[in-house]
DNA sequence: TTTAGGG
DNA sequence: CCCTAAA
């Protein structure tokens, strides 16, 4: 027969597809900020969450942060001290800190309407989420995240320029071999306690975790302590995760409260962030931090932010998952402060304990991935580690419906999974995980995950609907992220080089948006903006998470892109309005907007609401692309007339 | 389905 | 843009 062993992968993050800059001041000074669909948030969420599973299945104390309470910046508002004190076991919270941002790259993540600001990722926000979700882009750095997804323990990508340091690092830090080497131990326990059987299915493994209960959800969790950009840290991993900066209350404590077995249903209460929470984070975004950024050390574990209040969540809307975002900053989790020396890494006792059964054997500890120092462009943001578990004789299409069942059951269906091996891209889906390689303890095998748009388009808001603006349907993929793009089936070749040029790039685009008629696809760099950076990945043992998909679909509704009205739109729709009248937006639809599909009556309306109030506001406070005065002028006086007229109706009527 | 408005 | 109550 053939073995049956398992090959734990774990994730140290996802760099997903660039999202559409929302907005950002009209000046362009204002912070560039990202609005991430409820879907991409739930990605975080769910990570987070499985990531805080994994957390709390260790129960090992983790490196106590001497900063707590300490940093200023630290204040969690709601965080028990005592209460942490008075569970042994459970996790010290840890500020989150977010390490040197840019100002400029601060990003913030939008959930949806009212939701949106509790699920603003940015730290910023004063959701009562106030989950660490940050993604904070450096743009100064090139050197993008890497995606590391390896097996064995410890992964220490030399590659990487974390990687030297980070080895040092590493041994010095609390979190290092010490708690790597307890952490098997306890999951192995919990493991035999909760799981008899030993044939270990995902969905079992799943089950199990989300069986073990009350501990699991009493536990707390820590937020992980970020960090900076890798280029300055000097100290990295200053070996502890005391330095870490306050990441400030963006990282929700939330507490699982209540189980769904049934629906794996996790629901959780945030607490509600700090009131200063914008300072904040003004604070580390703030220049000074320079050089000096702390270096976050988060393992995985840490990584697993505060979880705090338990409490049965009503959502409002079934849009909304399960699960509740966790406070977990994706930066941090990739920051990882456990890492292990490359040579005892890669040894091939650690890939060998990697590939045990994880079901026999205990899960393994989950790797820390080195992926030091997260630099997220405006484009693309990191999630949190995901580990998961496949037996090495799966095939290489089991291992992506796998991860990409994890990952889509977050993000929902608008990507796919791609896998790398050592930096190739693997097409066919019927080998093994044994027959390409991906099973071997090589180090050198380096396995890639990468989310690539699944419609061979995506769809990125064209500037126009005009057909002299718009170039065509095909550019709205190549915006950003032309090179995302990876037409299944097609194009590989910019994937070999798993990730180039991708800080270049990023920091370019980032700093400039091309307007449309400048970014054609032929412009793009192929590889560029990759969707992911496919670094130099080693391969480490991780604990397993099973990642549980629910029947079927989620129902995540993205949200629509953001598709401003050029000016020839606003021009149309004023002179319908004008001839329509306003209370008549379907006719008004009909008449100037009739192919245009995107612009439902109800935008129109809403345009027009927000044309009315542009023209009334000074054009110092007007945003976006500019309207000329002369369009603003007969809006208001399309306007008034209307509303005059409609004034004399319902009068006439009443009368 | 449309409107009308608040979020 | 989203979400919805009303119409």
């Amino acid at each position: 027969m053939v073995l049956q062993r398992r090959l734990d992968y774990g994730f140290s993050g996802y760099r997903m597809p660039e999202v559409p800059r929302a907005s950002r001041s009209a000046r362009g000074r204002g912070p560039i900020r990202k609005k991430l669909d409820a879907n991409q948030i739930h990605a975080f969420e769910i990570l987070a969450s499985v990531a805080g599973k994994l957390l709390q299945e260790s129960k090992d104390p983790l490196p106590t942060n001497d900063s707590f309470g300490k940093d200023p910046h630290f204040k969690f508002g709601g965080i028990t001290k005592s209460k942490q004190q008075d569970k042994g076991r459970s996790l010290k919270e840890e500020p989150c800190e977010l390490g040197s941002c840019d100002e400029e790259t601060f990003l913030y993540v939008h959930g949806l309407q009212e939701r949106r600001k509790s699920y603003t990722l940015n730290g910023v926000s004063h959701s009562q989420e106030n989950f660490s979700y940050e993604i904070n882009s450096v743009s100064k750095s090139l050197d993008s995240e890497r995606i590391n997804f390896g097996k064995g323990l410890g992964a220490v990508d030399s590659r990487n320029s974390c990687g030297s340091h980070s080895n040092k690092v590493v041994n010095d830090s609390p979190l290092s071999e010490d708690s790597i080497a307890e952490k098997p131990q306890g999951l192995l326990k919990r493991k035999q306690v909760t799981e008899p059987s030993q044939d270990t299915s995902i969905k079992e493994e799943r089950t199990e975790f989300l069986g073990s209960s009350e501990d699991v959800m009493e536990m707390e969790e820590r937020p992980h302590e970020l960090v900076s950009s890798r280029h300055d840290v000097k100290t990295p991993f200053s070996g502890d995760c005391k330095n870490h900066g306050p990441f400030l209350g963006h990282c929700a404590n939330i507490r699982v409260v209540n189980r769904d077995d049934d629906k794996n249903t996790m629901t959780r209460e945030f607490e509600h962030p700090p009131e200063d929470g914008d300072k904040k984070i003004t604070n580390l975004a703030a220049p000074g931090h320079d050089g000096k950024i702390r270096q976050a050390n988060c393992n995985w574990r840490t990584c697993y932010a505060h979880q705090r209040s338990q409490k049965i969540y009503p959502f409002k809307k079934r849009k909304f998952f399960n699960w509740r975002p966790l406070a977990t900053s994706d930066r941090g989790c990739n920051c990882e402060g456990i890492f292990n020396t490359p040579d005892k890494i890669l040894k091939g006792d650690n890939c060998c304990a990697a590939v045990r059964s994880s079901s026999t054997t205990g899960q393994q500890v989950p790797p820390k991935s080195n992926d030091c120092n997260v630099k997220l462009s405006i484009k693309s943001f990191k999630v949190p580690e995901l580990f998961i578990e496949v037996p090495t004789t799966a095939t290489v299409g089991s291992l992506k419906r796998t991860v990409m069942e994890a990952v889509t059951s977050i993000l929902g269906d608008g990507l796919h999974v791609g896998i790398l091996v050592q930096g190739k891209k693997v097409r066919d889906d019927n080998k093994t995980l044994l027959q390409t390689g991906i099973s071997q303890d090589d180090k050198r095998h380096n396995l890639g995950f990468i989310l690539e748009p699944k419609r061979a388009k995506l769809t990125y808001p064209p500037c126009s609907e005009d057909p002299s603006l718009v170039s065509g349907r095909s550019q709205e993929l190549t915006r950003h992220s032309a090179s995302l793009v990876s037409q299944p089936g097609t194009s590989d070749v910019s994937m070999s080089p798993p990730v180039l040029s991708l800080g270049g790039c990023i920091e370019r685009d980032c700093k400039e948006v091309p307007s449309l008629a400048s970014t054609s696809t032929d412009k793009t760099p192929p590889t560029s903006q990759a969707l992911v950076a496919v670094p130099p990945i080693s391969m480490k043992a991780l604990a397993v998470v099973p990642f549980h998909r629910k029947s079927g679909h989620q129902e995540y509704v993205q949200r629509r892109i953001r598709r401003p009205f050029s000016v020839p739109e606003v021009e149309a729709l004023v002179q319908a309005v004008e001839k329509l009248g306003t209370g008549r937006w379907r006719d008004v639809k009909l008449r100037a907007f009739e192919s245009t599909k995107h612009r439902t009556y109800v935008d129109l309306k809403d345009k027009w609401k927000t044309l009315v109030h542009t023209a009334r506001i000074s054009p110092q406070q007007r945003r976006g692309e500019p309207v000329p005065q002369e369009l603003l002028d007969r809006v208001l006086a399309a306007h008034a007339y209307w509303s005059q007229r409609h004034a004399k109706q319902q009068v006439k009527a009443a009368v």
